[in-house]
RNA sequence: UGGGGCGUCGCCAAGUGGUAAGGCAGCGGCUUUUGAUGCCGCCAUCCGCAGGUUCGAAUCCUGCCGCCCCAG
């Protein structure tokens, strides 16, 4: 209530109300709601939340959804953790939660009046995303720190906060939907398929999603930020935040030395069908499966791929394009979101960036169980480490992370 | 030191008189809330060195240097 009285007297709110109004009505046609962060419940009454934790990064996204829980008249926490505190983060483009960015989430807090409070994250983030991070490198796989983030210090930890300040739901500004289904909350990918996160949310349990919400799952990016602008955000025209953020510049490999320093650990660059010593290199944890660059061989007539990492010997694998086709991954630790179908086609994404590809799942999902999925064509480029998410058409029905990989064949 | 062959960008390699292809590697950029992939751009004023012939040579001639093979 706080919220919405400072924003009725802000001079030109007559225009942002009328404005949000026309937001939360579209998403109303959409998604079958009239309010984002209510239940979503079909054709039910909604039971407006009271009191909002909104997870504020210090970007505009999640900045927007603060603005958005705050006009509709609930309470409104902005929490903020801070994650890390690199010098080096201080005035970079493209990072989140730690130095300017706090500086930004508290302003847009003070903007939308707000609550706003910043939690000292550091230990606990170094402990499930960082240190994870550098020991997943040295194991010769290639980690997704985003995904551990989402499931530790944001969907546990901060979500544990939220529940102690009473609040109703934890909005977050991830781009990804989240519907009320026959059985319960699903989770969907974003209307902006082009800006579509929810890869990253593959392991967000059952009882997590029943307590988020997603608001800006049903609203294009650019829209996301004309809101910005119209709310009078200073970060409206931030950049996007991308790459790892507590990397600083991209040099991934430093941080991960800096932690384990025997990560530079120097090794041989062996061809993988014939075993020929073809090179050297200065660290297992630079190379990923799929990598072409960074190898330094030259002399042959086609480009050479790194096809698997074998840390115990320190050595990198290499072999043509062809070697990389994979025809079936072992999952572990997976997850399963809502109902697994029987009869609809299953998809499954192996990267961010990539179009979704017909898979069969060999066991069921969830609980932490392990199983494995067969690609129905060879696919290119699966490295341990990385997650496998599986959707039924639009919805994200789980996922699990790849173990091991096994090749193409007829 | 008799015979033969070869020396073109870091690597492989086309080019045998008309003014240096291409591939690999590397570098830069685009794309991207993971790492990659992909795409685009850059990358030998110079062809082992020194002379000569020619309007003009990496391409012809001579010498030297280096490497390889065969023969000792």
């Amino acid at each position: 209530m706080r919220a919405f009285l400072a924003l009725m007297f802000l001079p030109q709110l007559a225009y942002e109300r009328t404005m949000l109004t026309s937001v939360y009505q579209g998403n109303a046609q959409s998604a079958g709601n009239c309010n984002p962060f209510g239940q979503e419940t079909r054709g039910a009454k909604q039971s407006a939340p009271r009191r909002i934790v909104v997870a504020m990064s210090g970007g505009v996204d999640s900045s927007v959804v603060a603005g958005l829980a705050a006009a509709s008249g609930a309470e409104v926490i902005g929490i903020t953790l801070q994650l890390y505190d690199y010098g080096a983060a201080t005035g970079r483009k493209g990072a989140c939660c730690a130095g300017d960015d706090i500086r930004d989430a508290r302003a847009v807090a003070d903007r939308l009046g707000i609550a706003h409070y910043v939690f000292d994250h550091e230990s606990r983030f170094r402990e499930d995303v960082v240190d994870r991070f550098a020991d997943d490198y040295l194991a010769g796989r290639t980690p997704i720190p985003c995904i551990r983030c989402n499931m530790g210090p944001k969907f546990t930890d901060l979500l544990a906060m939220a529940r102690e300040l009473g609040a109703d739901c934890l909005a977050t500004g991830h781009y990804v939907r989240r519907i009320e289904g026959d059985a319960g909350p699903e989770l969907h990918r974003a209307c902006d398929a082009a800006r579509d996160q929810s890869y990253f949310l593959f392991g967000t349990t059952e009882a997590q999603l029943a307590f988020l919400r997603f608001p800006l799952g049903d609203i294009p990016k650019p829209e996301v930020r004309r809101l910005a602008a119209e709310l009078g955000l200073a970060v409206a025209a931030k950049p996007d935040s991308q790459d790892i953020c507590f990397v600083p510049d991209g040099d991934y490999a430093r941080v991960v030395e800096k932690i384990r320093p025997e990560g530079a650990a120097p090794g041989e660059i062996v061809h993988a069908s014939t075993g020929a010593l073809l090179g050297h290199h200065r660290g297992v944890m630079h190379y990923t499966v799929g990598q072409r660059r960074g190898l330094d061989i030259g002399g042959l007539p086609e480009p050479l791929y790194v096809t698997a990492l074998d840390a115990p010997n320190r050595r990198v694998l290499v072999g043509p394009r062809a070697m990389l086709a994979v025809g079936r991954a072992v999952l572990t630790e997976t997850n399963r979101i809502g109902p697994t179908p029987q009869d609809t086609p299953i998809t499954a994404k192996v990267r961010s960036l990539a179009k979704p590809v017909s898979v069969l799942l060999e066991a069921p999902l969830g609980d932490g169980a392990a199983t494995a999925i067969r690609f129905l064509q060879p696919e290119f480029g699966v490295s341990p480490g990385q997650a496998a998410v599986l959707y039924a058409g639009e919805r994200v029905i789980g996922g699990g992370w790849i173990e091991s990989t096994e090749g193409w064949t007829e």
